[in-house]
DNA sequence: TAACTAATTTGTAATGATTATAATTTTATA
DNA sequence: TATAAAATTATAATCATTACAAATTAGTTA
């Protein structure tokens, strides 16, 4: 079925199951670009019009909660969302904004484990100029 | 002289000198909890009731900007600001709130260098339970 | 020093993301 | 099917941040 993949994910946690959670977990899924919750909001609302925005953030909350989706802070502006698979870092480009998988996992973790802090989430992001940036500045000097 | 050493900091990167920029920096030195604007603002009022929102904004843009604050995103909610020393990652407690310094520096760099994107910060954040309020649940359960 | 220009600060209003609230609808249970 | 609990919806409120224009301050030149 399409769906039984996100039941499947919701019911391991014993969340209840709404059209809605579903519908957030598929788009998440399809669009591993990080969108804010705004983004998610208007995408579904073109196929479910009555779809309501503190619904997104609610459901977000819950899924993010139970790690089903990881919620990360970057831009400093807005939350984004992505749906967690492998532990992985973040670079957000400065110049275009995009927010880019760095696949990497963080050898750091041990070492705060041993400060004596319970570790619940690690998160790791970079920020400055992408390489598809980079170039477009190097075309144009050439040009 | 008092601000002597913030002086420099701001004639080394040719920024205009004013008496609100020193004393934020001179807060930011002093206060390395991670405070957000406002907090800053509040504090600093009090010996200067005519500062003005905007500008502690302002010049906190400009100081990061320059590199000689760091603007962190944990909370998703607000930025918090740090007077750079060396690179440090940080621990956030989803218990008490606190934002607490972790000396690790990140072994990462490299290999997001070798995907081509050029790298101006680097930020590395855990959450979970500090190592205080870990110890007053124990007590709790003890009593 | 005085006059002039550019940069900064200030106060206020606007924006935008997120949260609170209460009514309505949906889901789970008996 | 009837009932209770949970989720959704619409709307209003909150809170951090930004925009804007007037007033002030700093830097420069004569
Ligand atoms: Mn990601
Ligand atoms: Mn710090
Ligand atoms: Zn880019
Ligand atoms: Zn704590």
């Amino acid at each position: 079925m399409m769906f039984e993949k996100y039941v499947n994910l919701l019911k391991n946690k014993s969340i209840q199951i709404t059209p809605q959670r579903l519908e957030i977990l598929r788009y998440l899924d399809k669009h591993r670009n990080h969108p804010t919750a705004y983004q998610i909001y208007t995408d579904l609302k073109k196929n479910n019009p009555s779809l309501s925005k503190t619904t997104v953030y609610n459901s977000l909350e819950i899924l993010n909660k139970h790690n089903i989706i990881n919620s990360i802070s970057i831009t400093g502006l807005e939350s984004r969302y992505d749906i967690i698979n492998e532990m992985h870092h973040h670079f957000m480009c400065k110049k275009c904004g995009r927010i880019i998988d760095i696949e990497i996992t963080c050898p750091n973790i041990k070492k705060t484990l041993e400060i004596g802090h319970k570790i619940e989430e690690v998160h790791g992001y970079f920020k400055g100029k992408c390489k598809e940036c980079l170039e477009k500045e190097i075309d144009k000097h050439e040009s």
